[in-house]
DNA sequence: TATTACATGTAACGCGTTACATGATTCG
DNA sequence: CGAATCATGTAACGCGTTACATGTAATA
């Protein structure tokens, strides 16, 4: 049901067509939200049967038509009921977790191969967030409460990356076993 | 695709009935990966018309029949080329970080409760694992290979519960606000 | 007496991904 | 000439949750 709410508060902010949502879903909200354009359209769809989105035809030249939404009276109410209730723990349900898990059951080379790519990866993301930061949050205490919000929900992106990247190094000094590098200096 | 994988290290490691994978999937490797019985039994069926594991029935008394199923090699086969693949990388998919990002539209005494609430339950589960650290994993240069790897993925668990904790503190203290406190002591 | 443990499933429904489908405009 | 951007959808399929269904035995 999180995607519905996803959509409310994004269009709370501002009015979007199905396309509009579909891009912001692949930055600011998106970070940490992903959606498709076909779930978005399939779930805007419902949502305006449901009333708590209308939408208005915006004809253009040479281009399909708009279909530009907004959130209703019923949806912002929605919102605020939905913000009060409490919010269950999702678990991790992390593939590369049962890979670890299973490393004997596998191959160990290709495991710990991908173990360093995802280093890699949380490293570029984290620059990416980073930049962000710095870029849009430079002083926290001059931010209005909107801003805040979102900086809240980038300090999270953050403490993940940096958590999924200690994961990736503490991994690669558990399992790459010194007596099988082949300078065999092994740890007494 | 990865409750497959899940339930395959599962069974590689010992035979079991689904309602034992129900239950391991309580602990251990369910710490990282839920699933229900309805959904283990489901796949299971599945797996063993894909030739994945094989089962034999096993009469009991005063009970219903257990179905022991077992890793084939086929099954073995598949994990080895899967631990081959690389991983992607899952996006948070966090309804809560919706609902911090929603704040402005929803009740921000309600949504800081739920904060708390978090914080309280991201305590509890460090303490719970952490006592499995140091009780089964005490003394990490003396595991063989199959406990390295449980404990690399007990160290994931921790450090993601850590990140969560360290979030809700940093939102608390974003977004309680000073100058909305009784008492009027605001910062500077 | 009620709940927990043991043991297996079916059915309905929503969420999410991948593939398919169409068609104009603009940029390299 | 091909790719990207704009713009909206349908269809098929797998994953995951919730509710429903049945029945015994031990424990509190």
């Amino acid at each position: 049901m999180a995607l519905e709410h996803a959509i409310l508060v994004s269009l709370a902010e501002r009015t979007a067509s199905g396309y509009d949502l579909t891009r912001r879903f692949d930055k600011s909200i998106g970070y940490f939200w992903r959606a498709s354009h076909q779930q978005i359209y399939k779930v805007l769809g419902r949502m305006e049967a449901d009333g708590l989105v209308s939408s208005k035809a915006v004809p253009q030249q040479g281009r399909p038509d708009k279909k530009i939404y907004a959130i209703t009276e019923d949806g912002r109410a929605t919102l605020l009921a939905w913000s009060r209730e409490p919010t269950s723990m999702e678990p991790l349900r992390s593939a590369f977790a049962v890979k670890v898990r299973g490393l004997p059951y596998g191959d160990r080379d290709a495991v710990l191969a991908d173990v360093r790519r995802r280093r890699e990866q949380h490293l570029a993301t984290l620059a990416f967030y980073r930049e962000d930061e710095a870029h849009t949050f430079g002083d926290p205490a001059a931010l209005d409460s909107a801003q805040t919000a979102q900086y809240a929900v980038l300090r999270g992106g953050i403490l993940l990356e940096e958590a999924g990247l200690a994961w990736c190094e503490e991994i690669l000094a558990l399992l790459s076993d010194p007596s099988a590098r082949p300078d065999g200096s092994a740890t007494p």
